[in-house]
DNA sequence: TCAGGGCGTTAACCCGGCCTTAACCCTGAC
DNA sequence: GTCAGGGTTAAGGCCGGGTTAACGCCCTGA
């Protein structure tokens, strides 16, 4: 059961969507205007933002827009009647993942709903990074194709790593999946990565460094 | 400069393709048919994949379908004549995350190109100025694809100028985006821009200054 | 029940890079 | 000629990451 935002003020159109998506096991949230909107997604996370673009009080684009101002990149498909080639572009620069125009079959929203929400979190079982291959649910990682041996805390390190690549991840993140709330007081981190270097040994990417931001790969 | 596996058994339409791509700062690698992009897949690594649906020897569908069964999880974005409903589902089902009818615009396939791949890898937030390409989220900046090796300092200066590019800014600016309140009392402003000149070498554009405004790109 | 090994934590130490500071240099204007 | 403003350079201190070793816990197997 993944959670979604359905933003749309037709309410006739948002029933008939709401309802369909019940059956495809798609539990959703209502906003009837952009304001409400913004609203929602200030306090839930949601897996996928159904957006469409002609709203009251504040329109779609605009959500999207102050949406990722935010820094929230929670993916959002717009639904709209307008099918020019310019609205479509627009809608994408705002920051859309995805533009489905009315009138649309309900299993295509689906189909895209579920391109944008199951890929993305979860459900990709083996994450990989070059040489590298980490596989979630066995816990283990192969690099070219020789497995890696490491401790647990070690693999979740690696695997928010691995999730985030290439972008680099904050030490904070790192703590915050490894430790949750109460998080040791010294460099025991430190010491994890450098475990884990140890483990990955000095070929292919290594992980890096800076004031804020930590290990690539 | 991302790169991207362009599978597409139409010379001519790939051929298009490839050179708009070019314009918008994408690299591809072109394969002609199903078995070569799977060879092209297991070799390197891109940051989207079109698929064409038609092609000799092994049909889009498949590819996209092995492609998923190895545990890649690279986008597709499929692209094809069919524009039926079930062509579209089927489509989604092998796991693809786009699906473009033809005829299309090219600046469509631009914008969800960017969608599948700017995303994805982390909201990569880049400020570019002619050659210098700098990225604000992993802290680094490039020069004509050249990684630059500077001073988190230096970065934050660079990243200050980059932002009002092409407009100077104010040495108060620069002070206020390094140090906040307590500023330190002497011309370490004056050696962070030299560090960062030096950084940046003699090409491109340097930064000059004015009796009150400060550096350029 | 006891011994051992793996794992996580902590502390101590090393090391390099960064920031700062303080000269000094150069150029252009008055 | 002097002065002011920016540019350059070198020295020193500090901070932070990297490394290593020791300790304690838990789980396992004898």
């Amino acid at each position: 059961m993944t959670t979604l935002l359905l933003v749309e003020d037709d309410l006739d159109l948002a029933g008939n969507i709401v309802d369909y998506l019940a059956l495809e096991d798609f539990d959703c949230d209502h906003a009837s205007n952009g304001v409400a909107a913004l609203n929602f997604l200030a306090e839930n996370e949601y897996a996928v933002v159904i957006l469409d673009i002609n709203l009251p009080r504040l329109d779609g684009l605009s959500v999207c827009e102050r949406l990722r101002a935010k820094g929230d990149d929670t993916p959002v498909i717009m639904l709209t009647a307008r099918d020019q080639l310019d609205d479509k572009l627009a809608g994408f620069a705002k920051g859309a993942d995805d533009y489905l125009v009315k009138p649309f079959a309900m299993a295509e929203l689906v189909a895209r709903l579920q391109a944008l929400s199951l890929r993305r979190s979860g459900q990709v079982k083996q994450l990989r990074c070059g040489e590298l291959c980490v596989d979630v649910n066995g816990k283990t990682a192969t690099l070219a194709g020789e497995p890696i041996k490491m401790s647990p805390t070690a693999f979740i390190v690696l695997e928010q790593l691995a999730r985030a690549y290439p972008a680099p991840v904050s030490r904070e993140m790192l703590s915050q999946a490894v430790w949750g709330e109460n998080r040791p007081d010294s460099n025991s981190l430190k010491v994890h990565i450098h475990h884990l270097r140890k483990a990955l040994g000095k070929e292919s990417g290594l992980d890096v460094q800076s004031a804020t931001g930590v290990g690539f790969k």
